[in-house]
DNA sequence: ACTCCGCCGGCGAATCTTCG
DNA sequence: CGAAGATTCGCCGGCGGAGT
């Protein structure tokens, strides 16, 4: 049904909204068929609240009714009228005339409720440039998104918007490539939504005790503002072709129009809609991912304590002009993409250090160590939480002035980071130990897998290693999607990275074999002395490791690759230690 | 030398949620 | 209702420091 509309749609005129803004034929048409999708969707709106108003009504026995007061009664009996007036509406979620106060009065339960409109907070207003983003997030072909708000679960609106972006696509100028084309499609669906005047939307409501899983259904009577304006209304990708087609068709004037559309600093991001091999793009921007607000750190709004105090603190300081605040940023989102294995040991297989060792010998080991899951530890699937997480440890403990700093001098430093903040981190395996995974930390002792104390068993690496470090990570990631990969390979090593090809995060080059040195830093003479040392050695096995795999017929990227064992563990162990000796 | 104590972090139960 | 995902909580062992 949804294919043939869209088929109609081809010889439909255009509305005159589309027109007006002149916009070339192919836009007009794409903007068409993202009109009928959202149109579907409107219809799933309407469906929705129709269905809850009318249950919610009726759920109200003569008894109830009775006690209510006058006005409520009254309010009550005009209800029904109300949302059949609006069912009636051209654009129903438009600030048209009256539209607003009547579908607030047809929700509202109480007379007196109407006045503060629609049941939404306050503070989660959100533009249309985002509503469209999500959309487009949820509906692509590869790699969507989890289904959310605002889709309406076993919504028609699904399915149309999946075949309505792969039409979408064909649209696309073939110029334009990777995030570009993405773009291009979630302003086809912006327009369709302005046009549509699409300006508040049923969303999923916040869980009522912050436990448990967050809600992703979408509910009548919770709504979001999607009219919020854009804190830098830049103009959409397509303006900005158009306008620079009208400048001259210099195919220069057009990619300084996109750069300049995508370079946008101010422009609002999130980590969960990007890709790592495109996280260059988004290195210049002097705005916090979405995923770093409070929110998502799972603590209770209302909470005082010191872990509650450091999030604040750490979101209030952050500066974009401090290199290791943008390298904890970068150890977060690649961690939040790494999730769920961010672990290292399991009940079966707990990861023992020998005490012998010396804390070079720790450090290697633990380079080395595998990502796993681990199957007893659950919150870890969704990436989301530890953006912020991650930053937040690394920065505070960086910092200081922290309050988690703060807390640990003044409780002494025996007494590591307190209970509260270790109990809530270490399930989810935001510990030092992944911070010395990372490469940004050194460990001190052999002390790493329980009661690892900050300053005692572990230490950062010192300010300028830290420096360089985020300079050729960032040249790294801004040098396109094979730079991405040797990025992350930096960070998290190549066994990691290639399971991260395999989710589609990153790219590898095409015939290349894998641990061929990807950074360029020739072996006999690291760029990065006491740093690259450790990596070095870590490819060094690796390739050694890979390749006794590739005799046996294994698949070295097989994304599930089993669980080494401790006897593998002891060899690579092996390798390293013949690798400090042999340099 | 011995015990006590406190921290970290792994485990599993309890509790909360969504969703078929 | 039950499966599954997410969080919190109590329990406990390993470790190493402090005190006797």
């Amino acid at each position: 049904m949804a294919h043939f509309r869209f088929m109609l749609a081809k010889y439909y005129p255009v509305p005159q909204v589309y027109m007006q803004a002149g916009y070339p034929n192919s836009v007009q048409r794409a903007a068409m068929i993202a009109h009928i999708a959202l149109s579907v969707y409107i219809e799933d709106v309407k469906q929705l609240v129709a269905f809850g108003v009318r249950r919610a009504i009726k759920s109200v026995t003569p008894a109830i009714l009775e006690s209510m007061s006058p006005s409520d009664r009254q309010h009550h009996e005009l209800r029904l009228t109300r949302l059949d007036q609006w069912l009636k509406v051209d654009n129903p979620l438009s600030h048209e005339k009256g539209v607003y106060a009547t579908i607030t009065s047809a929700i509202c339960e109480h007379s007196l409720d109407i006045a503060q409109g629609l049941p939404a907070p306050d503070d989660n207003d959100t533009t249309q440039r985002e509503f469209a983003t999500a959309l487009y997030g949820m509906t692509k072909p590869h790699h969507p998104h989890t289904l959310g708000a605002p889709l309406i679960s076993r919504g028609g609106s699904i399915a149309v918007l999946q075949a309505a972006v792969e039409l979408i696509h064909a649209y696309v100028p073939p110029a334009l490539e990777g995030l570009q084309h993405e773009q291009w499609c979630i302003d086809v669906l912006l327009i369709a939504a302005r046009g549509l005047q699409i300006c508040y939307v049923p969303w999923s409501p916040p869980n009522p005790q912050g436990a448990g899983r967050r809600s992703s259904k979408v509910v009548w009577n919770y709504w979001k503002n999607v009219s919020k304006a854009d804190r830098s209304p830049r103009p959409t990708l397509i303006d900005q072709i158009e306008h620079a087609f009208a400048l001259g068709p210099s195919q220069r004037g057009k990619e300084a129009a996109f750069n300049a559309a995508m370079a946008s600093s101010q422009s609002p991001w999130d980590v969960a809609s990007i890709r790592l091999s495109e996280l260059g793009h988004y290195l210049n921007r002097q705005v916090l991912p979405t995923e770093m607000k409070f929110s998502y750190a799972n603590i209770a709004q209302q909470d005082t304590g010191y872990c509650s105090q450091t999030y604040r603190w750490v979101l209030a300081h952050f500066d974009f002009g401090k290199p290791l605040h943008q390298l904890a940023l970068i150890c977060g989102i690649v961690m939040s993409k790494v999730a769920p294995n961010v672990f290292y040991t399991t009940q079966d297989d707990p990861l023992h250090i020998p005490p012998t060792m010396t804390p070079d010998e720790v450090t290697s080991f633990i380079v080395d160590a595998p990502w796993i899951t681990n199957t007893t530890r659950k919150g870890a699937k969704d990436g989301g939480p530890f953006v912020i997480m991650f930053t937040v440890l690394i920065i505070s403990l960086l910092e200081p002035a922290s309050p988690l700093y703060r807390q640990y001098v003044a409780t002494g430093k025996r007494h590591g980071l307190g209970g509260a903040w270790t109990k809530k981190h270490s399930a989810k395996g935001i510990t030092s130990f992944n911070l010395i995974r990372m490469g940004i930390a050194n460990a001190l002792t052999s002390k790493q897998v329980k009661g690892s104390l900050f300053h005692i068993d572990w230490e950062f690496k010192p300010t300028p290693v830290l420096h360089e470090y985020h300079q050729q990570l960032t040249e790294l990631f801004r040098n396109g999607e094979h730079g991405a990969y040797d990025a992350v390979s930096l960070l998290v090593g190549c066994e990691m990275a290639n399971t991260l090809v395999k989710r589609g995060e990153l790219k590898r080059r095409s015939g290349v074999p894998i641990l061929t040195n990807p950074t360029g830093i020739p072996l006999s003479n690291p760029l990065l002395p006491g740093l690259s040392s450790n990596r070095i050695s870590q490819r060094k096995h690796q390739l050694k490791r890979s390749m006794s795999l590739a005799a046996y017929g294994d698949d070295p990227f097989a994304l599930d690759e089993p669980r080494p064992s401790q006897r593998r563990r002891a060899s690579a162990l092996h390798t390293t230690r013949h690798d400090m000796d042999f340099m």
